[in-house]
DNA sequence: TTGCACCGACCGATCGTTCGGTAGCAGTAT
DNA sequence: ATACTGCTACCGAACGATCGGTCGGTGCAA
């Protein structure tokens, strides 16, 4: 007995893994479940707060054995904005996104990031936190921007058809809208129980789909109550 | 001419210096004037991201003169976060956040949240990035966890009162509020021109103070809206 | 016998911090 | 006036530790 068995926890990431068939992924790290280990420690600690140790024991190989999989740290930063991005504005290129009135696609592009946020918890969480020091970081900062300025012209055009209340700006919505939105990342954990009791009364749902859709349900209520005229 | 002068732009914090008395401050750092300096440099790069080389060009003195005003980096972190957590917690101690109705008191500790968020911007954005790795940083999220319960008792006694909407969960309410707030700190610039154009409609206000108060009505408004019983 | 997943040892650079020292100034005895 | 003293604010050099990353392997399964 060698020195395997003692990584701790995580080996895959996403174990799709059935059998022992030689096309799915063996026993052994790929660049995608290690960034999985990656992005969950990047979270905990901060990206510059991580050291290449860090990850080595959080993997449990060693830190050079890290270099076989990925470039360096910084590819682990841009893979893992990059699959929250990618989710992201895959939401804008959906139907209910481009067609139909601005205020309707607006609350489905809000409720999807809403979903997408939390089933990519990990990964968006990361590319919430990016502060700009590298190039990959003003990558993501300039990216992000992107997709709130589409969601913000959403957000005028809905307030010129008269959906949305005229006594607060469109930036300034678009701006609280995200804040709420974003502060998911900061308390939502899919192991936990739901955190709101009464949203349809039974569901007795302990699913992390579940609870995801009923936190989105609560938020987009809550988020437009505010934001819709009355 | 000595090696004096090479100071870049901010000798001196909060400059209340008028003339030449002996009592004011000189033209020397000051632990507090060095901190601003700190902690502005640690919400551009972020506190791990930040060394005290980068932090002794930004104050135009050398690494080691940086011990001779404070302890070390962590002493700078935690003067920075004791400052915000002083002024959020100043709040729940006035008046009227501790009299009348509860819908009432949550109104005024929002508001003067987002007051107090705003005229220490940079100190409160210090405090709410904070990750838990070091003692200082445990101890700033737990203080900060129990501001967050203060209000979130507040949101159950005005939702006990019928004054809020039953259909969310007051912890979810809680949460939902805070990220709309805390969210401020990732775009209010004082020095920029107010955001939103339609608020009371004149008011020529380019002053930072008339300015927050606008702001902070403008969440307030969107906030409770979401809120409110109707 | 080849190639994949992994390893320990090591690299120069940078980290936060410490140390001995110095220029300039106020106060004071000469 | 001058010289001495003590103090404040600062400096360059250097410390051990740790940083991200490189290198030459090694064991094992195909």
């Amino acid at each position: 007995m060698d020195n395997f068995d003692r990584r701790p926890a995580d080996p895959v990431g996403d174990p799709a893994s059935i059998g022992r068939m030689p096309t799915v992924k063996r026993d052994t790290y790929t660049p995608d479940s290690l960034l999985s280990v990656a992005v969950r420690v990047f979270n905990e600690r901060g990206y510059d707060g991580t050291s290449m140790e860090h990850l080595s024991q959080a993997a449990g190989i060693s830190k050079s054995s890290i270099y076989h999989h990925v470039r360096g740290k910084e590819e682990l930063l841009r893979r893992g904005i990059s699959r929250a991005l990618d989710g992201l504005f895959a939401v804008l290129e959906e139907p209910r996104a481009r067609e139909g009135r601005a205020v309707e696609r607006l609350e489905h592009v809000t409720r999807r990031t809403v979903e997408v946020l939390m089933s990519e918890l990990p990964y968006v969480t990361l590319l919430l936190r990016v502060r700009g020091n590298t190039e990959t970081e003003i990558w993501a900062m300039a990216r992000r921007r992107e997709f709130d300025q589409r969601v913000a012209e959403l957000v005028k055009q809905a307030a010129a058809d008269g959906d949305l209340r005229s006594d607060v700006d469109a930036r300034l919505a678009t701006r609280l809208l995200f804040g709420m939105i974003n502060s998911i990342a900061e308390w939502y954990r899919p192991d936990r129980a739901p955190l709101n009791g009464a949203s349809g009364g039974n569901s007795a749902a302990s699913t992390g789909s579940a609870t995801s859709a009923q936190v989105a349900e609560a938020v987009i209520r809550t988020a437009f109550a505010g934001l819709r005229t009355h």
